[in-house]
DNA sequence: TAAACTAGTTTATTTTATAAACCAAACTCC
DNA sequence: GGAGTTTGGTTTATAAAATAAACTAGTTTA
């Protein structure tokens, strides 16, 4: 009935991090930071717990002498969130 | 862009239980054990927390000489969890 | 009447999410 | 040129959540 949801993706700033990248295919840190309202902390953290999960790829690089993160999503994360939406179905399709 | 989802929700045993009894309207304790695949300490736990919020009413009674406890949603739970799958749409409509 | 089972609840443990604190380097500007 | 501020993060600590283990109270069965 109910399919096991994704725990690496059943977290709401995941979910949008990976939403996000799955429509830019690359974004920086600091890019992500705005478009999730999250604090860098929180960001550091999750960006980490989806790059070791192997669904995003995290680029160090600097830029105009700063450091700069860069965050791609792998086909392997693409692979996740399609099953996660398709297994959220089992949840949210109600049948009467 | 992304709308906060309500935590209430966001966990996948509460939000399969609304889930089941929106489409069920009542369903006891044991049917919803079933049907979630949940520990019995879990699912206390869990119907407590959306009886809390107001998502669900619970009736305690006796059938048969054992307890049965007796969950039913709530118009404000109903309502809930249309809200949450409307800001979970933000999440999955990926507009390139 | 002892063992096993029903239908849960409570407490403890583990895992997560989040926030607060910190760090290194770069700018600012007097 | 040194104090204070800003950028772009990371690490550590705290709060909250999920889950499991242990327990309760009563019932049935052998």
């Amino acid at each position: 009935m109910f399919k096991d949801l994704d725990p690496i993706l059943h977290s709401q700033l995941r979910l949008a991090l990976v939403s996000i990248l799955i429509s830019v295919k690359e974004a920086e840190f600091t890019y992500l930071r705005e478009k999730t309202s999250a604090t860098a902390g929180n960001l550091s953290v999750q960006i980490n717990k989806l790059k070791e999960a192997g669904y995003i790829d995290v680029a160090k690089q600097f830029k105009d002498n700063y450091p700069q993160t860069i965050c791609k999503i792998t086909p392997q994360g693409v692979l996740a969130f399609e099953q996660y939406v398709k297994d959220l179905q089992t949840y949210l399709d109600i049948k009467k």
